[in-house]
RNA sequence: ACCUCGGUAGCUCAGUUGGACAGAGCACCCGCCUUCUAAGCGGGCGGUCGGCGGUUCGAAUCCGCCCCGAGGUGCCA
């Protein structure tokens, strides 16, 4: 079983593979409204003219209103190849530019930079062309593989605690946003329900006796933890290893006899359990339900996608182990070492240990049976696995096992990318990793629990204003809301980070309401909500009104929405599920300070009101959209 | 010992893959609700980007050597 949830480490391997074909970066679809791709295929086309080059133009968002909208920054590099003058190379590639319809001013500055400044009209124009997308302008996939993504992971027999929170969260982030790029994708919950420890677990049950039909999940966690403890010999195991006396070790041999015949027992009930045995089957499948109730509970209340039909645990791979085995073997790729079959690495001491010496598999071999599975059956161009970064050397061996044997191969052939998203460790407040074995910490119900509780506490305080949106509303409705919004908390304080860092569990921190937090976002999106509804326009009429775009925070906010559908695509490319959570901070931010300076129902005529409405629509939109790529719940009051 | 990852404001973190004076949030200080939701907006305070060298028009980012922290390293998963 994969206990993959213990501790610690910060890592991805997923930089390196993700972009190492620049080119794949250059011939990408690009979002057809973005006014980035519009400066780009014409400074690209002044570039060649000027250089005889095809670089890229180096497009970018200014840094700082005071330098436009956009700045060019390629002809700096491009002048350090030729050994010419940077600045007056970016003049001469301004000049060659045709910027008609585009842009009003630009200029050279700097060591080389050229600003931008867009032509209003222009941008529009680019904002008409995001209204009229039904995708909000992300262009459709061009790869009709699936994307598989490895996420929660749960161990049948144990509790989930905060670690799971990860593992389910950003691998269901991730596919809502494969699902968001139009991709099929397919999520893969790698249950730990087969093996040693869970037949430990089912002889620990049997002999005392337990009540399978008013089993709960505290019981199983109490049974697992007691099964594991009672089997443990490694004092003895040390003993012998060290070469201690002779009384030494039979002293100890006395002592251990019974967690001797607890093993004996757990490998007779493995034995029993492999075999088939109705009897043993039928409380393993107990057992599994069980624990499986908890987590489609913890799907729910996180708003997670994620139910039964992603059940595709250790137990679905037992009888393809032994076909692993005999591929490598017959490969030449592994060979008997110390009585293990391993799989040696050119380029590195250790190997892969794929059979243990008493005829055992290890989970290397589930792994790569899941491995090729997922490539070869799901069709998976892309495999990501949610897995604690601590896993990394592992995921690492396995992966270049499965290329070496050729299993990274999609059904057409075609080659499958293989990445760890090794996520950082859950630590508590001493910066030590969370440990479930001591037994005493959060559950992730725990966490969930409390979310809801303070969010309900903090929405309930706030509906006691006669004023507020909120008031009158029963107390199921506020539940509701303040379940969205605690939830909403903790969500966005995790994927909203570096997902390869560590982080201390700060309850307090996770479940802020102010500032950069998940609640602010939905803050901003129901504030919309409310204007769009006291407004009584229809959407057919708000839709066809002229945007604003003369007020500088009208400007800004205008631009931003224009990037949403590149910033979708690069975390696709990079798997950075943070991009989201900046963009959509700095999007409730553009629409809180537009909200503040440019009044919208209030607005000066009739042209401008609908306008600005439709300004409001179009970031709502938006807002909600990119909060469903966190799958948080927008609500429409709070 | 070896391998890997990290070190950015008092705290929690960003930093668009080498670009302009290093940005947010929290905390602290000062303003803004008879006006569309103050979970908000505007302003201020605050940093030798762990240290030292190197690469170049330009480095938090790339390279080398140190310091500190964490994780991993063949028959558990």
């Amino acid at each position: 079983m994969r206990a993959r949830f213990i501790g610690c480490a910060a890592f991805d391997t997923i930089r390196a593979p993700m972009s190492a074909d620049p080119t794949a970066t250059l011939n990408a679809a690009r979002p057809t409204h973005d006014p980035a791709t519009e400066l780009e295929v014409r400074f690209m086309r002044a570039i060649e003219k000027v250089t005889g080059t095809a670089a890229t133009a180096q497009v970018r968002a200014s840094t700082n209103a005071k330098f436009g909208d956009f700045q060019m920054n390629a002809a700096m590099a491009l002048a350090k190849e030729s050994k010419s003058n940077p600045r007056a190379l970016a003049q001469q590639i301004l000049d060659a530019t045709d910027l008609s319809g585009v842009a009003t001013m630009c200029e050279v500055a700097g060591p080389g930079f050229v600003n931008v400044t867009l032509e209003t009209a222009f941008i529009a124009q680019c904002m008409d062309a995001l209204c009229a997308s039904e995708t909000l302008g992300i262009p459709p996939a061009t790869d009709t593989h699936a994307v598989v993504i490895d996420l929660c992971g749960v161990n049948v027999a144990k509790q989930m605690h905060v670690g799971h929170l990860r593992a389910t969260i950003i691998g269901d982030s991730l596919a809502r946003v494969f699902e968001r790029l139009g991709r099929t994708v397919r999520r893969e919950n790698h249950l730990g329900d087969w093996g040693l420890p869970i037949a430990m677990t089912l002889a620990k049950l049997l002999r005392e006796k337990a009540d399978f039909a008013r089993l709960t999940l505290d019981d199983l966690n109490r049974v697992y933890r007691g099964a594991q403890q009672e089997t443990n010999i490694d004092d003895l195991t040390a003993a012998i290893a060290n070469h201690c006396g002779p009384h030494r070790i039979i002293e100890l041999e006395i002592q251990y006899e019974p967690a001797r015949a607890a093993m004996d027992n757990a490998k007779k009930t493995l034995i029993r359990l492999q075999s088939g045995d109705v009897e043993i089957v039928r409380l393993w499948e107990r057992i599994i339900a069980v624990t499986m109730d908890q987590v489609y509970d913890a799907a729910r209340v996180l708003n997670v996608k994620l139910s039964a039909d992603n059940n595709r645990g250790e137990s679905f791979f037992r009888d393809s182990l032994a076909g692993v085995i005999d591929a490598f073997a017959k490969s030449g790729l592994a060979r008997i070492d110390k009585g293990a079959m391993v799989v040696p690495f050119a380029d590195r001491e250790r190997p892969l240990l794929i059979q243990k010496s008493d005829g055992g598999f290890l989970y290397a071999t589930t792994d790569l049976a899941a491995v090729r599975f997922r490539t070869s059956e799901l069709d998976g161009s892309l495999v990501v696995y949610v897995v604690d970064a601590r896993q990394r050397d592992h995921f690492k061996d396995v992966f270049d096992a499965a290329r070496m044997i050729g299993w990274n191969r999609t059904k057409d052939g075609g080659e499958s990318q293989l990445v760890h998203l090794g996520f950082g460790a859950v630590l508590g407040a001493d910066k030590k990793p969370l440990k479930t074995r001591s037994g005493e910490n959060f559950t992730l119900k725990d966490l969930l629990d409390e979310a809801c509780d303070r969010g309900t506490a903090e929405v309930t305080r706030r509906a006691a204003d006669p004023s507020a949106p909120t008031h009158g509303l029963s107390p199921a409705q506020l539940s509701a809301i303040g379940c969205a919004v605690g939830i909403a908390a903790v969500k966005y304080a995790d994927l909203s980070g570096d997902l390869t860092k560590d982080y201390v569990f700060d309850l307090d921190a996770m479940i802020a309401f102010e500032g950069d937090t998940g609640p602010y976002l939905q803050y901003a999106h129901a504030r919309i909500a409310s204007i769009l509804a006291k407004s009584g326009e229809s959407d057919a009429v708000i839709g066809s009104a002229t945007i604003p775009l003369a007020e500088p925070a009208e400007r800004a906010l205008a631009l931003h929405l224009l990037r949403y559908a590149q910033m979708v695509m690069d975390v696709g490319r990079t798997l950075e599920t943070n991009r989201v959570g900046a963009y959509l901070a700095q999007l409730a931010s553009s629409f809180n300070s537009f909200y503040q300076s440019c009044p919208v129902l209030k607005a000066d005529d009739a042209a401008l009101r609908l306008g600005r409405l439709r300004l409001c629509a179009l970031t709502r939109v938006v807002l909600a959209d990119g909060l469903s790529l966190y799958g948080i719940i927008a609500p429409e009051r709070m």
